[in-house]
RNA sequence: GCAGUUGUAGCUCAGUUGGUUAGAGCGCCUGUCUGUGGAACAGGAGGCCAUGGGUUCGAAUCCCAUCAACUGUACCA
């Protein structure tokens, strides 16, 4: 008795989850591969190479190529060797592991180590990555990327060509031209802006003004101007009091950095343009617009036009180790959310030109270049625009058990369907032949056949169409009626049932 | 990280100036309906009122702490 009474004291683990983690159901995991094989198509169309890499990296895989950030540790999950003692040497660069927080950095690594891959090497990768970081609406802390990226070319030719993948890309999961948009900005030109505006005492760091004139415009898209050159000067007060130090530039340098953001125009050539007369007096300035200028030549040239591909000022893309051309896929169409609001979806891909990623493992000059899509951000925003039409089943029909003692026969069936190259599901629970139809109903399996003695007599089967059933449904307000019209239900005969089934499923 | 708001059933929320037995809608299960989904009607299950401590004769309600969620902001490789 006592015993038991113990045994009842011992805690129950609560089923819960980790916060900025999930559990991720049929509808969204058959959603998803689907948007995910798409994709891969337009990659392989490029001739993108498949590649897997481990979930786990040491740290200094990872970490150190931002030098004096305060992170990695802060938005990296980290744990130490289980291999190692704890007495082994404190400055062992295996003490550390950590979750990759993304596809690049194991690129770069990967390239490294295999010295003698052919270059340049251009491939496809796909699969979670981990970021312990605040966890929001549509951010997690375990997430799905696809990247793609070439490896050992500085040609303007494979930046161009990355815009070009990401268009395909988007069009072929459905946004017609309009709805999407790549933007490119070239980190050259914003350091030629900075030098322009006397802020050129890079090598950019963590807490220079540089940085937070970067971090400024970045911005831009949230905050809009007025919000930016707040920034850039003393500093903004947001809606809950906090208040964000600014960049304190004299108005002089803001009104060139305002110029900057403003110099958008209707082509890609008029940008470049507008640009090299803001930042010819700098060196790497030139270069940048050099670089965009070679793009578009290329983009032009394979008739992507303005709507597909813009140039514009304001991207930043973070801070990281980008070199060069950077890139951004938007989706510009307007989505409703829960509570009907208006929002934009906003960037979707993401990527630029790091010609140094490799080179902190080799020393070696890699140029590489890539860009990577937020899969659960697209997947979120194929769902709320449309053209998501994807059911929680595989199943395409369902048998049912009318008689348990002819269930060897329904097997047959069933397996006789799934031969001809159709998904049956045998129903496997104890129901009654209603039951059977509820399942069917909320597993959204769009088929169901039926077969009783009387239908085996007569070797026929009794075949339904649920979703035709359940439109027709909304008419019918009487159970009479509902029952005895057997909504969406016709009887076949056994010869004919799989070339039915194949029409009706279209 | 900082600031604000909020934690009551699976979900969305009521719950009086502290008062005895904690409420609704939706969903779920069962039946009306023994070979047919929906609707309708009837019934049923489901709560340590986030957690821990206080104040009080008495706390879902008041106070403190912790945790979690949401919103803004910062950071975001």
């Amino acid at each position: 008795m006592s015993k038991q009474k113990k045994k009842q004291k011992v805690k129950k683990p609560k089923p819960r989850i980790f916060s900025g983690f999930r559990d991720v159901f049929s509808e969204d995991i058959l959603l998803r591969q689907r948007m995910i094989d798409t994709i891969r198509r337009v990659y392989e169309k490029y001739g993108y190479l498949p590649l897997e890499t481990p979930a786990i990296e040491y740290v200094d895989i990872l970490g150190k190529f931002l030098p004096e950030s305060t992170t990695p540790q802060g938005g990296v999950f980290s744990f130490r060797n289980p291999d190692l003692s704890e007495k082994a040497q404190p400055d062992d660069p295996n003490t550390w592991l950590a979750l990759r927080y993304d596809l690049t950095a194991p690129l770069a690594r990967v390239f490294a180590q295999y010295v003698d891959i052919q270059r340049p090497f251009r491939r496809y990768q796909v699969g979670p990555v981990w970021r312990y970081e605040k966890p929001g609406p549509g951010r997690f802390r375990e997430f799905y990327q696809f990247d793609f990226d070439s490896v050992g070319t500085s040609s303007m030719a494979a930046d161009a060509e990355i815009c070009c993948v990401i268009c395909d890309a988007l069009a072929a999961l459905g946004f017609s031209e309009g709805e999407y948009m790549v933007k490119v900005n070239n980190r050259k030109i914003m350091q030629g802006v900075l030098e322009v505006c006397g802020l050129a005492d890079l090598e950019i760091s963590e807490s220079s003004q540089a940085m937070t004139v970067l971090r400024a415009i970045d911005k831009m898209d949230r905050l809009g101007l007025p919000g930016v050159i707040q920034l850039l000067g003393k500093g903004r007060r947001d809606e809950s009091g906090d208040f964000t130090e600014g960049a304190h530039l004299e108005n002089e340098q803001i009104a060139k950095i305002e110029q900057y953001l403003g110099s958008r125009a209707e082509s890609r050539d008029e940008v470049c343009r507008g640009l090299f007369e803001l930042v010819k007096d700098s060196e790497v300035g030139r270069k940048g617009v050099a670089e965009l200028q070679e793009i578009d030549s290329f983009l032009s040239a394979l008739g992507y036009n303005g709507k597909q591909v813009e140039f514009d000022p304001t991207i930043v893309r973070g801070l990281s180790y980008y070199t060069g051309p950077v890139f951004e896929g938007v989706l510009t169409k307007e989505i409703k959310d829960e509570s009907g609001q208006v929002k934009q979806i906003g960037s979707v891909f993401g990527g630029g030109r790091y010609d140094d990623l490799v080179k902190r493992f080799t020393g070696q000059e890699v140029p590489a270049t890539g860009a990577s899509i937020g899969v659960d951000r697209l997947l979120e925003a194929m769902r709320s625009t449309d053209n998501s039409s994807c059911r929680k089943s595989t199943a395409d029909v369902l048998v049912t058990v009318m008689d348990k003692k002819c269930m060897a026969d329904y097997f047959k069936l069933a397996q006789e369907i799934r031969e001809a190259g159709i998904n049956a599901e045998l129903y496997l629970g104890n129901g009654n032949i209603g039951k059977q139809m509820k399942y069917a109903d909320k597993q959204e399996i769009p088929l169901a056949i039926i077969i009783g003695s009387d239908e085996f007599e007569k070797k026929e089967a009794q075949v339904k169409d649920l979703n035709l059933g359940r439109k027709l449904s909304e008419e019918i307000l009487d159970r009479e009626e509902w029952r005895e019209e057997n909504p969406a239900q016709q009887s076949i005969s056994r010869s004919e049932l799989i070339s039915k089934l194949r029409e009706m499923l279209g």
